[in-house]
DNA sequence: GTCCAGGCATGCA
DNA sequence: TGCATGCATGGA
């Protein structure tokens, strides 16, 4: 990967196996939105970004090398070597074929809190309600980070609010999951900081105790939001993906298969009937 | 009107 | 331990 300034704007080249529109809207994050440029506009660690892929270029606009090397190389996980991850999924005959059509899937390594409250409003919801969730919480209690943008609402500013008004921003009966979780955050009884720095085990161990928060929850906030690139988590959707798989996940999985899953989830929710 | 969505807590066997 | 049930909301 080159790394280039070019006014305000980074450029990156020679960077594989990146798509932003399967990347950021594959349902790991929530936050993105493409502009009428094709461009892709969204807000992660306080910080916003429109970034856009032009023959090959990423052009980060209006950003500096320090917020590239501080949030974006590993927001974007560009450290990892996702053409041999894929080369090596590849032996599997779904992952193949579907590979071949979605190539650029990426695991994008989002800030804790902000996963794990994402993907507790996730739970029997559908993706475009669970935009229109987050989008309110984060303009009527996400920190102000100018031109109109708000960050993700930190714990603090969750944990001040009651349950009713989390209900009115759409939240349902989760509303009391995240309250619960905000305020355990703030009085420090949940750590989510200690927990990132576990092993898996003992993490996923940490995240089923938290309210609200069962295998697959556990399982997307550790793969998208902790760095543990080995969870699956297994939904509606990858329910009916492994009638495939009568056998178990194959071998080639192994070491990542945060990324099969991805691939799998993504084929299913387009060549799947609900 | 019914069914479904990146499920989980609860109660009961 | 495993299984049935209720749960908020909005789109199809």
């Amino acid at each position: 990967m080159i790394i280039e300034q070019k006014g305000s704007d980074l450029l990156l080249s020679g960077v594989e196996c990146m798509s932003l529109p399967l990347t950021l809207d594959c349902g790991e994050a929530f936050r993105w939105k493409m502009e009428e440029d094709g461009s892709w506009s969204g807000v992660a660690f306080e910080k916003y970004l429109n970034i856009k892929e032009e023959n090959g270029v990423f052009i980060l606009k209006n950003t500096s090398p320090e917020d590239f090397e501080g949030v974006w190389r590993r927001y974007f996980d560009l450290d990892r070597d996702y053409a041999a991850i894929c080369a090596r999924l590849k032996q599997d005959d779904l992952l193949s074929s579907t590979i071949d059509e979605y190539y650029g899937i990426r695991i994008l390594n989002q800030e804790p809190w902000e996963a794990l409250v994402s993907f507790i409003i996730s739970q029997q919801n559908n993706i475009k309600r669970i935009k229109g969730i987050i989008s309110r919480l984060c303009n009527t209690y996400g920190r102000d980070i100018g031109g109109g943008r708000h960050a993700f609402p930190t714990s603090a500013a969750l944990s001040a609010l009651t349950v009713s008004q989390l209900e009115e921003m759409g939240l349902g009966y989760r509303a009391k999951y995240v309250k619960k979780l905000a305020d355990d955050v703030e009085a420090g009884a949940t750590d989510l900081e200690a927990i990132r720095r576990m092993p898996l085990e003992d993490a996923k161990k940490a995240l089923l105790g938290v309210y609200g928060v069962g295998e697959k929850v556990a399982n997307c906030a550790l793969l998208f939001g902790f760095g543990f690139i080995r969870c699956f988590p297994v939904d509606v959707w990858m329910k009916r993906v492994l009638e495939f798989y009568p056998n178990g996940l194959p071998e080639c999985f192994e070491g990542c298969e945060g990324v099969a899953q991805q691939y799998l989830f993504h084929w299913a929710r387009n060549n799947l009937q609900g």
